[in-house]
DNA sequence: TTTTTACCTTGACAAGTGTCAAGTTCCGGG
DNA sequence: CCCGGAACTTGACACTTGTCAAGGTAAAAA
């Protein structure tokens, strides 16, 4: 009797997991279709049923998976640093030399603000809310972070690779290179079809005399 | 008749212009009105009849000098920017030695950062639209090159007062001091009570290895 | 004085918002 | 097979939004 009891005890926790394993799956199924529209429209001029028409769901779904718009929001964030704070983590490990270094780098940031560049315009427009909005700081300052130390990574491994060793703290080589990021973003979406070229071009000169 | 002629347009086109003078000055005070709520608020959440409760006008008075919305935000801005961009003009001039020009530099910074902070996360916050908002980004753009000939003002000046030159370009050299501010007032906006200091401290090491 | 004009107020409208409660569908366990 | 609950849809709610037209007021022009 006290078997059956652990056992059906057992199987209902179990049954608990692969439902919260669903319920989550969900919601990051539902934030990515939510991050489509929030690149596309920005913060300010979305709203959950324009989230929901320019997706598979209907409104209503979206508040059954999140308590408010806020929530959905964060979540939607949350996902988003998973995937950002990789991107160049097989570059640095990979290249044997500071050129192949630079170049890999360099491809991949030219890659990413050609073809993610309303994901990164989403990602200002959430660290800008987030100045406003107390409930977003945490998980802003949380990718800030994150990023931060992904640049930290290459510029500490461009220096290795130079037997050198960073020239700056990791917040100003971030601030540098976030802030050259965002210029170039912004002019780029502008239609300046030199931006990327430029925004390379500074990175190439700057990396050899920052590491 | 014709000096009569003359005399009478003369006297029409000086009226238009006053009354030319006069309907620009409202649209500024209006302007300065809306700055209040706008940086309390943030662009995404500030509506015209929030922006005429927290001021002395009604709502309609917004719509008579202002064709719509964005009108009057992009007004706004501009008007920002003319109060921005001398910030530090005078202690450029009046320094004659690295450190008061160091001194008067940060202590401009640490106090703008600490009482104007509703002001420069507006800033930021419009930055960010005008990558979804293509009627902001003349304005904008035109501002950040207005804010980077600004640092340049000071770079430049630093590295003559050193017989020196600048190390790195007028955009390479706004994108590190714009990113370590931005992220500052982050901080600082988070609660973070070091967050000027810290920023002062980085920027005091940094202007000797960047110019 | 009368009339016109600039300036401003007020109230209304339609469209859109987040939220939620009441239903419907669907599937797994009994 | 059936039934209970999870998953989802639908429609409605209270409210806010930008916009604008109709009206009023006071000063300037005639």
């Amino acid at each position: 009797m006290a078997r059956q009891a652990t056992g059906a005890a057992k199987r209902e926790a179990v049954a608990e997991v692969v439902r919260d394993d669903k319920f989550n799956a969900r919601r990051i199924e539902l934030a990515e279709a939510a991050l489509e529209t929030l690149g596309e429209l920005g913060f300010a001029r979305t709203s959950l049923r324009e989230i929901a028409q320019n997706s598979a769901f209907t409104h209503g779904v979206f508040h059954y998976y999140f308590s408010d718009k806020l929530d959905l929001i964060c979540c939607c964030v949350r996902h988003y640093k998973a995937k950002c704070v990789t991107r160049y983590d097989e570059v640095v490990a990979t290249a044997t030399s500071r050129d192949e270094l630079t170049e890999g780098f360099l491809a991949k940031l030219a890659a990413t603000l050609q073809n993610e560049a309303r994901m990164h315009r989403l990602w200002y427009d959430l660290r800008s809310q987030a100045m406003f909005e107390a409930a977003f700081r945490k998980d802003v300052l949380e990718i800030d972070k994150s990023l931060e130390a992904m640049i930290w990574r290459i510029a500490s491994r461009y220096a290795e690779l130079g037997n050198k060793r960073p020239a700056s703290s990791p917040a100003a080589l971030y601030a540098l290179f976030d802030g050259l990021f965002q210029g170039a973003l912004l002019k780029h979406l502008a239609g300046d079809k030199a931006a990327i070229a430029e925004l390379l071009d500074e990175v190439r000169r700057l990396l050899p005399t920052v590491c």
